[in-house]
Order: structure tokens, then C-alpha cells, then sequence
DNA sequence: CGCCTGACGTTGC
DNA sequence: AGCAACGCCAGGC
């Protein structure tokens, strides 16, 4: 594992470059990440390579959701609520533990493409 | 070296 | 429309 987020061909890294460019106050969803790595139906990769992204504070993990806009990873983090806390800092409005207007934040890797 | 698990997603019943 | 099962790939034991 590289410690930079440099273009390593790793799937990992690769992961991290795509949620690292996520917009602040945007989020996006592991089978997005996925899909944009050409592995749409390795999504659960995704979220495995965001329990080690976790450990890389470059890495903002917690604008990362599932594709119902859930925090599932939430009680991955420090505390329970830091990934709610997190969003709520950001103007990313979340209630239950889920994010509201999901369609409005979400943040399309594609993006990246242009 | 093989089995189990895991922050998901999709399809089938 | 709600619930269950399968697939995917990689890492840890």
C-alpha cells in the first residue's frame, strides 16, 4: 500500500484518487466508484478499500455512501456519528443516518473524465 | 493453500 | 412491493 494517493495501479489507490476528488459537500456511492473503475459489480471492493482508506485521513471517506444514500460505513469511524457529523459540516443534510437529497449531492466520478 | 468475511448492488421470488 | 439469495474480488486467518 502506498502512503501517497500517487496513480498507483492498485485497485485501493485507485479508489482513493476517485473519492479524494470528491467535491466538498458532495458525495457519492461505492458502486459509482466502482463502475468509474470499470469494476461496477466489485462494489463491495469498494467498501472493503474504504476500511482501509479509514486509516489514510487524505481519504475522506464519510462523503462516501451506499447507493440509498445510507451511511452504512458510519460505525467504521471513530465515532458513530463522526461520518454524520462530518457530512452535517459540510452542508450535507442527514437525518437517520441517511442523506437527504442524495440525487442533488451525489457527485458522478465522470467528472473526472472532463 | 483454502475457507470466511466484508462500508454493495442487482436480480429473482 | 418487500424479502432473500447470489455475484463480485481481495484480504486475513
Amino acid at each position: 500500500m502506498v502512503d501517497k494517493l500517487g496513480p498507483q495501479p492498485d485497485f485501493f489507490t485507485r479508489v482513493y484518487a476517485v473519492v479524494v476528488q470528491i467535491p466538498h459537500g458532495r458525495v457519492t456511492s461505492y458502486g459509482a466508484i466502482a463502475k468509474f473503475l470499470g469494476a461496477k459489480s466489485s462494489s463491495r471492493m469498494v467498501g472493503y478499500a474504504m476500511n482501509a482508506a479509514h486509516t489514510m485521513p487524505s481519504v475522506p471517506a464519510h462523503r462516501v455512501v451506499n447507493r440509498a444514500g445510507l451511511l452504512t460505513g458510519k460505525h467504521h469511524f471513530s465515532t458513530p456519528t463522526a461520518m454524520q457529523e462530518a457530512l452535517l459540516a459540510e452542508g450535507v443534510c442527514v437525518i437517520a443516518d441517511k442523506v437527504q437529497d442524495f440525487e442533488a449531492k451525489f457527485w458522478d466520478p465522470e467528472v473526472l473524465l472532463k
